[in-house]
RNA sequence: GCGUCGGUGGUAGAGUGGUCAAUUACACCUGACUGUAAAUCAGGCGCCUUCGGGCUACGUAGGUUCAAAUCCUACCCGGCGCA
């Protein structure tokens, strides 16, 4: 993997990342495909988008079908008829979703509501200790203990071409000593993933990204930039809980410090506010399910915000979601029909609101890009944010 | 015509003297969702309210009772059976 800087705007850049499949024009939304499928979507209609990666999880394609399955297919790229660009997590998020957040209605990106929860270590399915985490199956309840090296192990086998070291995603709800502790382990287990990772892939066909969490907090942030910075990562994804109105200052600490010449990935972060702060401050790969369990929720992206398609106004709307929107979607359908078929449970709802919101959100990075390329940035950023609610 | 069973909120369908403005499901109205446990989840859903409560409701009209969706009478409507 190779990654070369090609303008910059303030901390924000425009850049590439070349991959043994195909070229990455950064900064870039990353699709989401967690089980070597994007849902709701046929690869042909992935391509028809204009994607340029996708991303898969280590964690689901383990439990099924199995890497060894993914393997004979010749990776999960293959396997899904995705034939460009691929990365996959390292199963550290499952640490949080299928851990401290598991039926507690917690999400990363805090609104500052949130309960300091001490019990951290022992959540509902998964449960983490300094040599791995130990996932109580959601499918079937068994037992399966994820060390930093056998995510690198599965994830060879998965064979992406952008992969991510093992972390623990860590909660909100997590106070500063856990953090802290956490992410100590974390910086252990950054260590032991790239150690297995180089015995493994000795031609070097899998580009290794750290990844940076500290929480909300400001030292940690910067000392998880500066150790993981200085360890031999191919890039560095910035992971963990943020502070919902906030996520742009704490990925400007991580950035600061980070090595400027490494592509940085801000791990699962994608409402339209957010990527323009962190583009800003100089991140360059998103990834995020918001636009497709949104719009599989009847929640769509337009310029002027987001709207509910199963609200009743829309019932009898004869317009496209977005007038000026080259999406598939609303090239040939109306919000009336949209409508109808959400409240049908149609299971073509999902498909094409999908279409638009990943549409809106590519494009939306996409044009982000165009404008560090000619300069306007700021202005694009501003203009955008002032009719977006 | 006789007999019999039944008529409950948008729908289906509980309740069968007080704890019932009435279980539940669906429908309907909103909201949430940020490295996918998610085609999911949460709230609302008679009218009014100074949030204490007040008012009108269980086919219609009466009645019994301190108290009725629940008991009685008549009528109206529907299913079934017999003529």
């Amino acid at each position: 993997m190779q990654f070369s800087i090609e303008k910059k705007s303030g901390h924000a850049r425009a850049g590439e990342i070349v991959t043994p499949h195909g070229t990455i024009k950064t900064p870039a939304f990353v699709v989401v495909g967690t089980k070597a499928t994007v849902k709701a979507l046929t690869a042909e209609q992935i391509r028809s988008l204009n994607a340029q990666v996708v991303l898969a999880n280590t964690y689901h394609l383990y439990l099924q079908p199995g890497e060894d399955i993914v393997a004979q297919a010749g990776g999960f790229g293959p396997f899904m008829d995705w034939q460009g660009p691929t990365m996959t997590d390292s199963g550290g998020f499952q640490a949080f979703s299928l851990g401290a957040a598991f039926g507690n209605n917690v999400s990363k990106v805090a609104t500052g509501d949130e309960i300091e929860d001490t019990s951290q270590v022992v959540g509902q399915l998964a449960k983490v200790t300094d040599e791995g985490v130990e996932f109580k199956s959601h499918l079937d309840g068994s037992k399966h203990l994820f060390t930093p090296e056998k995510s690198m192990e599965i994830q060879w086998k998965l064979g992406a071409d952008m992969i991510f070291a093992f972390d623990e995603c860590t909660s909100p709800t997590a106070p500063y000593e856990y953090q802290k502790k956490s992410l100590d382990r974390t910086l252990e287990w950054a260590k032991r993933s790239l150690a297995r990772h180089e015995a493994l892939d000795t031609e070097k066909k899998q580009a290794l990204f750290g990844v940076v969490q500290g929480g909300r907090f400001q030292d940690l942030r910067e000392e998880a930039a500066r150790t993981i910075g200085a360890l031999d990562f191919d890039g560095f994804g910035i992971g963990g809980s943020f502070t919902k109105d906030d996520i742009g200052t704490a990925v400007g600490w991580v950035n600061a410090l980070l090595p400027e010449d490494k592509p940085r990935h801000l791990l699962g972060i994608g409402e339209p506010r957010d990527l323009f702060d962190a583009v800003e401050v100089g991140c360059d790969l998103f990834d995020c399910i918001a636009p497709t369990r949104m719009g599989r929720h009847g929640t769509l992206h337009t310029k002027e915000g987001r709207i509910n398609i199963k609200n009743a106004k829309f019932i009898d709307d004869f317009t496209p979601i977005e007038i000026d929107c080259a999406c598939y979607t609303c090239q040939h359908h109306t919000k009336a029909y949209l409508a109808h078929l959400f409240r049908a449970e149609e299971m073509t709802a999902a498909t094409l609101a999908s279409i638009h919101n990943l549409h809106f959100i590519l494009r939306l990075v996409e044009q982000m890009r165009e404008s560090i390329l000619d300069g306007s940035f700021p202005e694009f950023k501003k203009e955008f944010l002032e009719k977006y609610y």
